[in-house]
DNA sequence: TCCCGTCTTTAAAGCGCTTTAACAGGGAGT
DNA sequence: ACTCCCTGTTAAAGCGCTTTAAAGACGGGA
């Protein structure tokens, strides 16, 4: 207790006073770095261990003008899309990388958020479904790897991996034509990103299925599923099948009919669209179209870190394929409901 | 274009030298320090908005050791205290402090995201409905400023904000019987925090107003809710009000009363908990005990900085009313279900 | 004219870590 | 015995900013 008896956080140099090397040794060894023979590294892991030393992740920052950060914003009321970023930090986490994240909010926009994340020193970025323009996307491209999920953007200056919409809403209609379904309604995702695939998509799978296709206007939220609900209800005939834009919808369309007596999947099948976690609740059971949360984020970040390594070839559009997941809310029409 | 015409970020310096004043003017004026005569001022700006100069935020902290960061964990998959972590990060940020936010994962339990946030140098914690033992949490509120949300957990050596829990229930079961409930239902949340708080608030107030109150088991999931609502409807008779545990086993509940032909709230009322924004959707529309989510971060993030400005005055419980919310799932029993 | 107080500005010493270049101290080779 | 080359270790120079103690500038009162 010489001076400051404080307890003050253990530095570098004490750990090195401690074993009577410099700061140099020792921070090569609390790195792994090579250098120090077999004996000091043991010494000084055990001096750092017995003093409680933790490394001063700003101070080591600077130093080396490297952070291991990846940043992420998020937008918390989105299921979907924080499932995502759940997943994007266990794929950063594999890799050595931390992850900031940071909410989309009302106060904080998109583009204050990507400020935000960049003044703490994020290395990279990854935006899930931004709704930032093209432009302003490749701006920030220019700035800070970035790596864009989830939307179908032409790669410019940033990688892009994306699941292809148009296809896994095929599929849906795969397999309700393959149930018996003949008349079938597309509630779609209104001017969102990856709305117009999932709409081309449907439209065209109905086109080769021949069954008769119609779009209704939806949106991403329960709000629009619900709205789309009750057009429905009160239009002339309910299809016998519904493919919604995504889960959220298709819950919001589930509960309305539910209320109006219609019974799933007696009445009318839905599928959904991104196998959030709500439609794997039990009492949910939807089918849906999984965007493989997982492989997207893991992709998303070898994409980015390869882009920060400076392997990058060039931008990337990468295409994962999405996997049909059938549930409960799915099944053949009703008798009296055909032709 | 001397030496490096790499577009380097411009450091302090570059911006001290574009006027021709010390870094350490240069600093003042860009913290908004006094010193700086008016006319330095506005040169320095000038040359720094000129130059587009950010500061770096790690050399800042390292300087100055402090980060003004808060660091919240938060589960993602909670859409209620995800809608927390926002209102945290709103009233953090009206008070100069940036949020630096950490998912909890099946990788990464509650304790290894407060280490990864303290590595980032957060100042303070905010923890919402921790799950970590009330020892853990006071040995943590040793080592940094640190309020606990939503729990209700004696203060020591951290500041506590929640909302009063029984006089919630209280007001939905007061809410029930004013309509003509006699016969009541508490789905509660198993053991999760505050559901003792919320069932001995619901058998006090069911007592006090006579009526014949049961409590099933539930939880905080969607699940939960459904499960107990299946339970009740193979049981003897339903009652005719059920109050929840939160909003998501509300929402759990009702799905399930829908697919059985339970019409609410004419066959049965419910009143859930939380007012997340799910039970504001029009098609869910529950009538709900709001938790007040931004007056209990704003009271948080206010009890940690005083904490961390020293000001505190021992450890403080701040329990805020909650505030009945009615909605469209609540009405009178129907007239057969009376006695 | 000189001294002193007020208002600005700055030199320089860190913050805690990384990194580079250089330096001991041994064998091995000649 | 001498040089060469390892291997292991370290002194010292930053990283980009803040902060403190002190120096300048300037005007007013004695």
């Amino acid at each position: 207790m010489s001076t400051a008896n404080a307890a003050r956080r253990p530095r570098l140099e004490d750990v090195a006073a401690a074993v009577g090397l410099s700061t140099a040794s020792v921070s090569l060894v609390l790195r792994g770095e090579p250098g120090p023979s077999a004996a000091t590294r043991e010494r000084v892991l055990a001096a750092a261990a017995g003093l409680g030393y933790r490394p001063d992740r700003t101070a080591s920052l600077l130093a080396r003008r490297r952070t291991h950060l990846l940043g992420v914003p998020v937008v918390l009321r989105d299921a979907f899309r924080a499932e995502l970023a759940e997943e994007v930090q266990l794929a950063a986490d594999a890799r050595g990388y931390a992850v900031a994240l940071s909410a989309i909010t009302v106060a904080h926009d998109e583009e204050r958020v990507v400020e935000t994340l960049l003044d703490l020193r994020c290395e990279a970025l990854v935006l899930l479904s931004p709704e930032l323009a093209g432009a302003r996307l490749a701006a920030l491209g220019q700035r800070v790897p970035l790596v864009v999920v989830g939307r179908h953007v032409a790669p410019a200056g940033f990688d892009v991996v994306r699941v292809a919409d148009d296809e896994g809403v095929a599929a849906a209609v795969a397999h309700l034509a393959g149930l018996g379904h003949r008349d079938l309604v597309h509630v779609d995702g209104a001017d969102a990103p990856m709305a117009a695939d999932r709409r081309a998509g449907f439209l065209a799978a109905a086109a080769r299925h021949g069954a008769r296709a119609r779009v209704v206007t939806g949106g991403y939220t329960e709000q629009d599923g619900a709205r789309a609900a009750r057009e429905l209800l009160t239009g002339p005939a309910l299809p016998t099948a519904v493919v919604t834009a995504n889960d959220r919808s298709a819950v919001g369309l589930l509960d309305v009919f539910l209320r109006a007596g219609v019974r799933v999947p007696r009445d009318v099948s839905v599928v959904g669209y991104d196998d959030a976690e709500l439609a794997r609740l039990r009492h949910v059971d939807l089918t849906t179209v999984s965007q493989e949360a997982g492989a997207q984020a893991r992709a998303a970040v070898d994409a980015v870190l390869q882009r920060l390594a400076g392997n990058s070839t060039g931008p990337a559009d990468t295409v994962l394929a999405p996997r049909l997941v059938v549930r409960g809310s799915t099944g053949p029409p009703r008798p009296s409901a055909e032709t």
